[in-house]
DNA sequence: AAGTAAACGAGACGGTACGTCCTGTCTTCTT
DNA sequence: AAGAAGACAGGACGTACCGTCTCGTTTACTT
């Protein structure tokens, strides 16, 4: 996905008419999410105040308010300007090889470094709905179309069933993935990964022939 | 379930020593309690702040502090002292029957009362590690045992297999219905519930044999 | 009073040298002037704002800007425009009659239509030096010359004693009237009038004979 | 008029019923108008904010808009304070006299410190009818009243004309006053009060005897 | 009965951030 | 050049809650 795919969240959609007036400055704009990653770094999510990112970035709150509608819109674009949504998603040969490098680099990220940006995101889309639809469309909705992708490539290999249901098999996978982010129950490493891989593929895979059973004889069992 | 089972969550454990000094008022802890659940209908989760609470019940802030941590405990108690957790999960005679009719009525309840609150929680739980604490052990963690309840009774009916990762298929239902609630994408309504069952039933029922395909053919397919 | 008499204050002084680049637009000009009149009458002289100008007018702030150094200087040229100071000062005969009138013409606008904008144009000149300057040399100055005139016309009568000061005379007349229009404490009405012109006379009336006495005997008397 | 008579103008007329709930920190009162006169003496009126004293005194900014409307009944409150209204108006023994000692007194104060300080209140007061009120009462009213006395002495002296006005011979000399204060058109001196005494006696002394004449022969001339 | 001690209502306190408004300047394209 | 448009840094506004604090007032259980 090119950079240029994911220029602004900002104004979302306002693809900024060449018109009239002072055009929008870049130097602020970069000055601004340059300040916002400082901080969440140094202070986390929670302390982040659209104060505190006008004074590091030396801007008038006016030009973070006239851009982004709240810290959460900004945490986002800031953040998905840095880690650019990269999701490769390359063909490993199999679905579980498939899902268990998503998996493991997904909870990579999580785990090092974006864990308490993306919970801080998910709680306040829980207050705003506004942000949560930019946030499932900007963030959640692409994960999604990845896992999609991947189930669709197990089914071009025979591998997963034509008639399964690829939408929830991706909800049984973020959907746990969140709950452990979320409530910190429970570590998000690669034996998470296996066993939610091994999961996924006892629900999607092909019955009655033996490509599942091949792989992993009994699927979550301990 | 008693009163007792549920005393209260204000000053956790603090068993109020039968001692000196003047006792705490009853009559001002059921006057906060009510005005949290008379502002949580009125306002909404977010809307509600101590202030007002204890404007609404005519109650000094500091009777409020002094028992409660922060406005989510305030809150977790008062709604479960309400609906409090009644969680009968009474034997169906199968393990579908009985994991449809858990999750039907955990549906229903957060589709129509709870969901904004307990949506609310959990977003303040995210950034109080205090809180999530008490609201994984006063909550979550209830309905966690209630499901594993339900699996164990699945594996001595000899509906699932003896190698199944339990606490896993918990998580595996409580994931995605915790995914669908906080990011609104999709209903919790029947059809779902009957979608995850299906899709767990594949997971840990006993295979080679046809305890699962006798229930429903193919699980998780349209 | 010819249009050309108060042509501009705007760019005081600056007559408009013809020279090169786009001359300045008179449509804007009116524009501006218009919606001053049109806000103040509107919302009132606190209310009224550069941007709200510029909004109203359908005009750059820049152009205000351009043109009028701040909204006092704005307000002051839109309402000389409008009720062009016209002060004829007729003679009616005597110094009594000619100060009544004179206060009657004043108070009637006063109380009227310009009370408001004349008390926010003095509030504003307390605090910009350069304004207050451009305020009294364009409007309180002429109300002193137009009185100054009256007293000099009882002079020639012979009803004004030679010896008298005539400027401090006038200050009797309009440091009362600011007065009571700032402190809003008293009305600006006919009985005011003939209160000041009797006290007045008193004080720069030739003595010894009646010229006042033959007016109205004891002066400021109940 | 003993300084227990003006403790305070904040919270006007609100006279701290010794009740319930924390009382008023004297501290901070004191802090915040130390901290007005800090600044006021620092930055001149215009420049002072609530902001700013709320910083200098190290106080909360509700603490402040508790107690005070507006930065000018702050300022007025801090003033009153500190120069409080010492109006002696000591018997000289003539009108005369006593009327050049109050102006004298006045002018001193208003040439010296003040000024700026009265300036900045009347702007304010012109924009906000209720602070208006609030400055008539607690200040302008005093200063007449105790102009009032003057004449009243004066009058039982025999001096004054019984039927004299003396509001209106007070409005003649504090409008002259606030006229030159506002405008900075003149000097508040030794001469400007000699000539607005003069000028007064001319208007309220008894006529046909020598009284006024005795004192100085041809009141305003120059 | 007097004393002690905690809980209570009230509400003031120092803080912090909010989101809005306006100022006066600037930068662009258009006329 | 002047103009319309509108973004920019800055700064104060007045509000809302936070969590703490200090009052005077109950309301028990000691002594």
């Amino acid at each position: 996905m090119a950079a240029s795919e994911i220029p602004s969240l900002s104004k979302v959609g306002a693809d900024c008419k060449p018109g009239r007036g002072r055009p929008r400055s870049e130097h602020s704009h970069e000055a601004i999410l340059d300040a916002v990653l400082r901080l969440l770094e140094a202070e986390g999510y929670d302390a982040l105040t659209i104060e505190g990112v006008a004074r590091q970035a030396g801007v008038g709150k006016q030009t973070i308010y006239r851009w982004w509608k709240c810290k959460a819109e900004l945490v986002l674009e800031a953040y998905a300007n840095h880690a650019a949504s990269k999701t490769p998603v390359p063909d490993r040969g199999s679905l579980r090889a498939d899902l268990e490098a998503f998996l493991g680099v997904a909870f990579k990220r999580l785990t090092d470094i974006s864990g308490p940006i993306m919970r801080g995101l998910m709680a306040d889309a829980v207050h705003d709905d506004e942000f949560r639809e930019v946030l499932v469309s900007a963030f959640v909705a692409k994960r999604h179309d990845a896992l999609r992708q991947i189930f669709q490539r197990g089914m071009e290999r025979g591998e997963v069933d034509l008639a399964a249901d690829i939408d929830l098999a991706c909800e049984l996978i973020l959907g746990p993935l969140w709950y452990r982010l979320l409530l910190q129950q429970g570590k998000l490493d690669a034996r998470f990964a296996r066993q939610l891989t091994t999961a996924l593929l006892a629900i999607v895979c092909v019955r009655a022939d033996s490509s599942c059973e091949r792989i992993e004889p009994v699927a979550v069992r301990a």
